[in-house]
RNA sequence: GGGCGGGUAGCUCAGUUGGGAGAGCGGCGGCCUUACAAGCCGUAGGUCACAGGUUCGAGCCCUGUUCCGCCUACCA
C-alpha cells in the first residue's frame, strides 16, 4: 500500500478553495499577449456590478470555462477576460433605496456626492459576484478584469459617441419614448416589456362645436384625451363624409379640436373614429408630425398631470383616469365601457408601467450600423449557434429603429454634450471644452444626461482590451474566438456588439456566438426571486460540491433547449464524481509509480479493450465539445467512466492486480490503469476542474497542475492508443456471457454467494478458443465454480441456458431447479425473439425493400435475421430439454 | 396579429445527414462481493401529442389539428 491513499469520500469542501487559489498563485489563467501559440479568447459577459450569483451566470461560466480549459489543454494561449457592468438604472437603484434606508434622498445630496456614494457602494460590494465566479471555479485571467465605469473603458465610451456623432450616427431630438416614471429616465424599446391585461375600452362622444351629436371615440387610456389635438377618421369612411362641423369641442376641457383625415385610421376597429395624442402615443405622435397639429404634454415626467390637464393638474396619471371618466359621464359623453384585452409595457427594471412621453433625447442612427451588422452573419464571417438564432437576429435587425441611448439618471458615462449658455450653440468633444468654438464664450453648460448601460457594453470586446490605443492584447486576442451568453440579450448586447465592433475594429468581435439556454425551475418556470423558486448556486455547491453543479449544468445544455433543473439530478452527479473519487482511491492502492507506455505491450483482452474505448471516448469528447455539444460531451465522459471503466474494467483487472494472473499481465494491468485514469482525468478536467485536480496531484508520474497537462493524443509521450474493433468485439462477447449467467441467476433466485457451474457451447473453434482464454475472467465476474466449454455444448439436462451471440451458456440448477420457472423465462425469451424475426422476415420479403435498400442495410438485415433464427432454435431446443425434464420429474 | 420552440418510459430529458426506441432519477427483485450503500447485480415500463402524406422504410421530412412555452408587434 502507498501512502497516497485517498480517503473513503470525496468532500470538495476542503478541495475546491484549495486548488483555486493554487492555480491563481501558479499564474495558470494568464493569457500571453506576447505568445506565438494559437490565441483563443473569450469576453465574459459582464455581469452587473449589483448582481448576485443565480443559476443563469452558473451555466454561463461553467460552459465558458469548459472550452477555455479544453482550448489550453489543446496547448492554445487561452484569454478570459473578466469584469462587471456598471448597469446603469439597477445599481442607481440599488444605491437609491440603500440611501433611502437612511432617510437620504439623492436630490438632496446632489449629483457629485451621490456618484461618490455609488463608487463607494461599488467599492464595497461590488465583488461579491466576481468571488462568486471564483466558487464556480472559473479560470478568468482576473489581472485583465475590466469595469465598464474603469477611465479606459470610458474613454472609448466617448470617442465612440464623439465619432459617431460627427458622422451623423448620433443626434438628438424631440420625440416620443418610452418612460419609466418611476425610475425617471428614458428607455430604450427593448428595455420595455410587454404583458397582456384585461383593460378597458372606454367609448366617449366628442360633441361637433357646431351642430347636434358627435363621433364617438374608442380609447383604453381616457385621461390622455385631456392632451388630445384632434379627432381622426379614415378618408375612405363612409359613415363621416359627411359631418355637421369640421372641429369638435374636447369634453372636460372645452378646447376646439380639428377633425382631420387620415388613412392610419382603421375603419374596422371601434366607432372608426380616433382621439390623436401626439405627446403620449408614438402613432399619434406620427399622425400628429404630418398634420402639424400641436403637441399639449398632460402626464409630467413624474405621473402626475401637468398644469395642461387643467382641474386635473396634480393627480397620479391612474387616478386621473378614474376621475375623467367620472367626469364623462356626468356630462353623459361616455357612452359605453368595454372589457378588452391589451398589452401594456413596464420598465424591464422597476416593472413601473411605461409612459409613451415627448421628450427631447439622444438616439443613435442604427440602420447603417445594423447593415454591416447583418452582412457579417450572413457571410458567415460570425457564425451563430444554434443557427436557429440566426432569423431572430436578422429579423430584429432588419426591423430595428433608432436607438434612444440618454438616460435621465446620474450614474453612468455622462453625454459629452455641452451647450453654450450665450449662443445656444451644441458642442460634443472628446475633450472637456473650455469655451464654446462659436462665440468663445466659457459659459457652457453640460449636458447632464447619461449615455445607456447597453451603449458601453457594446465595446465591451475591444474596450476591454484598451482600445483606442492599438494594444498588443488586441493584437493578439481581437476578434475573439466566441461569446457565450443567453438568449435573452441577443439584441440588448450581441447586436449592438456587432455594430460597434464592425464600425470601429472593421471586424467582428467574435467568430462564434454560443447561445444556451435559459435555466428554469422542474415546472419550466423562469426562475425568478419574486416567485421564488430560484435554487442558488452557492447553496448547491455548499450542499454537492462546485464539481457536481458544474457537471449537472452541462450535462443539461443541450442546443436550443430551456434547461429545467432538479436538485435531484444534482445529486446524481454528486455521486458520479464520488465515483470518479472512488476509482481513483482503487487505482491508487495499486499503482506505485508512473505507468509506462501501454503502446505495443503484451496485454491482456480487458486492457485492449478498455483502451479502445478511451481512445473512442477522447475522440468523442473532443469533436462534442469542438460543435458546443456539451450535453453530449458529458455524457460520454458518464458512460465511459462508470459504466465502462468502473463497472468492467475495474473489476475485470482485479485478479491481474492481485497477482492472480501471469505477472505479465499484472504489469499491463497497472500500465493500463494508469494510463486510463490518467488521460480520463484530462477528459474530465474541464467539466469538473477540483476533483480532477485532487486525484491528478496524487497520481504518480504527474507534475504540476492538471492545468498544465496535453489533451490525449496532443502529447508526444503519450501516442493516443489505436481503436481496436476487433478486441471490442470479443470484449463484447465476454461480457455478453457474464451478464447472460447474471441474469439467470437473478431470475431463478440464486444467491450471489453461490458458486455456478456453467457449460458454454460454441460452433465455431476460434470463437471456443476466445472463450477459453478469457475462463478466468469469466468465472470470476460471474461467480462460477466449475466451468466447461466444448464445441459440442455438452450440458445437464437440468440447466438454464441463454444464447449469447453463437454461445450457448448453461447453468446447471443443481438442487434448485424451478423447471417451471426456466420454462417461463424461456417463452419469454422466445416471444421476444420471434417478434424480431418477424419484423426482419417482413423486410426481407419485401421486394422493393431488397431491390431499392442500400446494399449495406440489406445485407445488415439478412445477417440479424440468421443470427436470430439460429438463436431461435437453441432456445425452441431449450425449452424443449427443460419440458422433457419437467415431464420426468413429474413422472418420477 | 406575426414568428419560433416543444409535446418520446411514472418524472426530468437525450436522440447530428430517415435504416431495428435511449439515459438519469423513481419502481420492482437480490446483494454490506477485499474503491465506492453517494455502492453492486438483475429487471419491468413507451401505438415517440393526434390525423394524413412522401418513402422500400418516418421519433426524424411535408401538410393539417390540438395543447404548452417563449419571442415579437403602434390597431386606439
Amino acid at each position: 500500500m502507498t501512502d497516497n491513499l485517498l480517503d473513503k469520500g470525496y468532500d470538495p469542501k476542503a478541495v475546491e478553495t484549495r486548488w483555486y487559489q493554487y492555480w491563481e498563485s501558479e499564474n495558470l489563467f494568464a493569457a500571453d499577449e506576447f505568445s506565438d501559440a494559437a490565441p483563443y479568447a473569450i469576453v465574459i459577459p459582464p455581469p452587473n456590478v449589483t448582481g448576485v450569483l443565480h443559476m443563469g451566470h452558473a451555466l454561463n461560466t461553467t460552459l465558458q470555462d469548459i472550452l477555455c480549459r479544453y482550448h489550453r489543454l489543446l496547448g492554445e494561449n487561452v484569454l478570459w477576460l473578466p469584469g462587471t457592468d456598471h448597469a446603469g438604472i439597477a445599481t442607481q437603484n440599488v444605491v437609491e433605496r440603500s440611501l433611502a434606508a437612511k432617510g437620504v434622498d439623492r436630490h438632496a445630496m446632489g449629483r457629485e456626492t451621490f456618484i461618490e456614494a455609488v463608487w463607494e457602494w461599488k467599492h464595497k460590494y461590488g465583488s461579491t459576484i466576481i468571488e462568486q465566479l471564483k466558487h464556480l471555479g472559473a479560470s478568468c485571467d482576473w489581472s485583465r478584469e475590466r469595469f465598464t465605469m474603469d477611465e479606459g473603458l470610458s474613454r472609448a465610451v466617448r470617442k465612440v459617441f464623439v465619432a459617431l456623432y460627427e458622422e451623423g450616427l448620433i443626434y438628438r431630438g424631440s420625440y416620443i419614448i418610452n418612460w419609466c416614471p418611476r425610475c425617471r429616465t428614458a428607455l430604450a424599446d427593448i428595455e420595455v416589456e410587454h404583458a397582456e391585461h384585461e383593460g378597458r375600452l372606454y367609448h366617449i362622444r366628442y360633441p361637433y362645436a357646431q351642430g347636434e351629436g358627435g363621433p364617438v371615440v374608442a380609447t383604453t387610456r381616457p385621461e390622455t384625451m385631456l392632451g388630445d389635438t384632434a379627432l381622426a377618421v379614415n378618408p375612405e369612411d363612409d359613415r363621416y363624409r359627411q359631418m355637421p362641423a369640421d372641429h369638435v369641442i374636447l369634453p372636460l376641457t372645452g378646447r376646439t379640436i380639428p377633425i382631420i383625415r387620415d388613412d392610419y385610421v382603421d375603419m374596422a376597429f371601434g366607432t372608426g373614429a380616433l382621439k390623436i395624442t401626439p405627446a403620449h402615443d408614438p402613432n399619434d405622435f406620427a399622425v400628429g408630425e404630418r398634420h402639424q397639429l400641436p403637441s399639449v404634454k398632460v402626464i409630467g415626467d413624474d405621473g402626475l398631470m401637468t398644469v395642461e390637464a387643467g382641474a386635473f393638474e396634480g393627480l397620479d396619471r391612474f387616478e386621473c383616469r378614474k376621475q375623467v371618466v367620472q367626469a364623462l359621464e356626468k356630462e353623459g359623453l361616455l357612452v359605453k365601457i368595454e372589457d378588452h384585452a391589451h398589452s401594456i409595457g413596464h420598465c424591464y427594471r422597476c416593472q413601473s408601467i411605461v409612459e409613451p412621453n415627448l421628450s427631447p433625447q439622444w438616439f443613435v442612427k442604427t440602420r447603417p450600423l445594423a447593415e454591416k451588422a447583418i452582412a457579417a452573419v450572413k457571410s458567415d464571417r460570425t457564425r451563430i449557434i444554434p443557427e436557429k438564432w440566426r432569423n431572430d437576429y436578422f429579423l430584429w435587425l432588419e426591423n430595428v429603429r433608432d436607438w434612444c441611448i440618454s438616460r435621465q439618471i446620474w450614474w453612468g458615462h455622462q453625454i459629452p454634450a455641452w451647450t453654450c449658455g450665450d449662443c445656444g450653440s451644441l458642442v460634443v468633444s472628446e475633450a472637456d471644452p473650455d469655451q464654446c468654438p462659436e462665440c468663445e464664450s466659457e459659459n457652457l453648460v453640460r449636458d447632464s444626461d447619461v449615455l445607456d448601460t447597453w451603449f458601453s457594453s457594446a465595446l465591451w470586446p475591444f474596450s476591454t482590451m484598451g482600445w483606442p490605443d492599438k494594444t498588443s492584447l488586441l493584437e493578439t486576442f481581437y476578434p475573439t474566438s466566441v461569446l457565450v451568453t443567453a438568449f435573452d440579450i441577443l439584441f440588448f448586447w450581441v447586436a449592438r456588439m456587432m455594430m460597434m465592433g464592425l464600425h470601429f475594429m472593421a471586424e467582428v468581435p467574435f467568430r462564434h456566438v454560443y447561445i444556451h439556454a435559459l435555466v428554469r425551475d422542474e415546472d419550466g418556470k423562469k426562475m425568478s426571486k419574486s416567485t421564488g423558486n430560484v435554487i442558488d448556486p452557492i447553496d448547491v455547491i455548499n450542499n454537492y460540491g462546485t464539481d457536481a453543479l458544474r457537471f449537472t449544468l452541462a450535462a443539461f445544455a443541450a442546443q436550443g433547449r430551456d434547461i429545467k433543473l432538479s436538485e435531484k439530478r444534482i445529486e446524481g452527479y454528486r455521486n458520479f464524481v464520488n465515483k470518479i473519487w472512488n476509482s481513483a482511491r482503487f487505482a491508487f492502492m495499486h499503482i506505485e509509480d508512473a505507468g509506462t507506455t501501454v503502446i505495443g505491450k503484451n496485454l491482456s483482452l480487458p486492457d485492449r479493450w478498455i483502451l479502445s474505448r478511451l481512445r473512442q471516448t477522447t475522440d468523442s469528447v473532443a469533436e462534442a465539445l469542438d460543435d458546443y455539444r456539451f450535453n453530449e460531451a458529458a455524457g460520454t465522459l458518464y458512460q465511459f467512466v462508470w459504466h465502462e471503466f468502473c463497472d468492467w474494467y475495474l473489476e475485470a483487472v482485479k485478479p491481474a492486480l492481485f497477482g492472480k494472473t501471469d505477472e505479465i499481465f499484472r504489469q499491463s494491468g497497472l500500465d493500463t490503469l494508469w494510463r486510463v485514469l490518467h488521460d480520463t482525468l484530462i477528459l474530465l478536467h474541464p467539466f469538473i476542474p477540483f476533483v480532477t485536480e485532487e486525484i491528478w496531484q496524487k497520481l504518480p508520474g504527474t507534475e504540476g497542475s492538471i492545468m498544465k497537462a496535453r489533451f490525449p493524443g496532443k502529447d508526444p509521450d503519450f501516442p493516443a492508443p489505436e481503436l481496436e474493433p476487433a478486441a471490442e468485439a470479443d470484449m463484447e462477447l465476454v461480457m455478453g456471457i457474464i451478464t447472460a449467467v447474471r441474469n439467470i441467476r437473478g431470475e431463478m433466485n440464486i444467491s450471489p454467494s453461490v458458486a455456478l457451474s456453467v457449460f458454454l457451447g460454441a460452433d465455431d473453434n476460434g470463437t471456443l478458443e476466445k472463450i477459453m482464454a478469457q475462463g478466468d475472467l469469466i468465472r470470476n465476474l460471474a461467480r462460477i465454480d466449475t466451468m466447461e466449454a466444448t464445441k459440442s455444448g455438452r450440458r445437464p439436462k437440468a440447466s438454464a441456458t441463454a444464447i449469447v451471440r453463437d454461445v450457448s451458456v448453461s447453468v446447471l440448477l443443481e438442487g434448485v431447479i424451478d423447471v417451471s420457472k426456466e420454462s417461463a423465462r424461456l417463452d419469454k425469451e422466445i416471444a421476444k425473439l420471434e417478434k424480431e424475426i418477424t419484423m426482419l422476415a417482413k423486410k426481407l420479403e419485401n421486394d422493393s425493400f431488397v431491390s431499392k435498400a442500400p446494399a449495406d442495410v440489406v445485407e445488415k438485415v439478412r445477417v440479424q435475421h440468421v443470427e436470430n433464427s439460429e438463436k431461435m432454435e437453441k432456445l425452441k431446443k431449450n425449452r424443449q430439454t427443460i419440458q422433457e425434464l419437467a415431464a420426468e420429474t413429474g413422472a418420477s
